[in-house]
DNA sequence: CACAATAATGAGTGATTACTCACTCACAAA
DNA sequence: TTTGTGAGTGAGTAATCACTCATTATTGTG
């Protein structure tokens, strides 16, 4: 990975991130990146491998989310710790993420991250705490990720972030 | 408003949310409507103009969504109804609000439909009712009726829509 | 019917699109 | 020094883009 061609990626994901995948022009992505537009074509054959390339790297951040969840057994815990994904968002994973829900509505083949193995570990935590419908509690849950992780990457910076989050552990008996 | 008029909007409607604005093609619409490319423009200027056509016509839609909550006075019965939105999208309003929601992440100045009334509404029900804090309550909905929206539109018929609902009215006593 | 106004067409415009390709350059191994 | 290689360039490609306009079809009115 040279340095120039780390360059396209960030760039990349930067427009990508802002004004849509089909809304950005590779000549825009060269011109920001300050590199020839057939350079972005040697590295990553088409614009879409460029876009697979940056979810690809993406991924792996994905994956550093969910990972502490795998060795937890106490279900307050796992639940207290899906509940703060959304809000440990930090403006490296900002950019990221927001493609990741820009692709979700424009393209239903980028059908995103997939989120099951949290919402299975979920789903184990509300049955261990006696909910009467675990499985009505995690599609409520992941109404509620969702909402919370459109929130931050929308409207950041208009709310208490921690109070928010306190109250909805709150809610779950978490605090 | 011509009978082409109305097929050139409802056309572009179903494209737009399903492939986004910048990846529907004004000849696409053109072909996809039966109708001439340059018809589009004589009748709605220019491709703004056609989306801001639709807009205003599904604002009428939302604004109906909102009317009933107005008159009423009992926050109990408010927040029922301001939580069933979601889960009352029906096909016909189903592509409209996908274009809000597309076009939300899309361009930030298609801030789409505003909900402060129904949120001011929300938070006056929450103070009556005696919430401790009715502005983090206020935010809580605001997620979760993102994520209810989101999920209905996205991942429609997984699951039971109706169970969900009355789950969440649970959540705050409104059984 | 006559005639004006509007609806509708479709070929055409320049600009922009994603992508190609012949080429230069820096550098390392033989 | 020679030869090979991959990085990088930038002019060029056909296709498509949003949009225009001269022309024709349709419609409502006296």
């Amino acid at each position: 990975m040279t340095e120039k061609q780390q360059k396209i990626l960030t760039t990349a994901l930067e427009l990508f991130a802002e004004e849509g995948f089909q809304g950005t022009s590779t000549n825009k992505i060269a011109k920001a990146a300050g590199v020839s537009e057939g350079l972005i074509f040697r590295h990553f054959k088409n614009k879409e491998g460029l876009l697979n390339a940056i979810l690809e790297q993406g991924q792996e951040l994905a994956v550093a989310y969910f990972a502490p969840l795998a060795e937890m057994t106490d279900p307050k815990a796992i639940l207290s710790t899906i509940i703060s994904i959304p809000f440990h968002i930090n403006e490296t994973e900002h950019k990221f993420w927001r493609l990741i829900y820009t692709l979700k509505w424009q393209q239903q083949k980028y059908n995103s991250i997939s989120f099951d193995f949290m919402l299975e570990k979920a789903a184990q935590a509300f049955k261990e705490l006696g909910y009467s419908d675990p499985k009505a509690e995690v599609v409520i849950l992941e109404m509620i990720l969702d909402g919370a992780a459109t929130v931050i990457l929308l409207k950041d910076q208009q709310y208490d972030k921690l109070k928010t989050l306190n109250a909805i552990k709150n809610k779950y008996n978490l605090a």
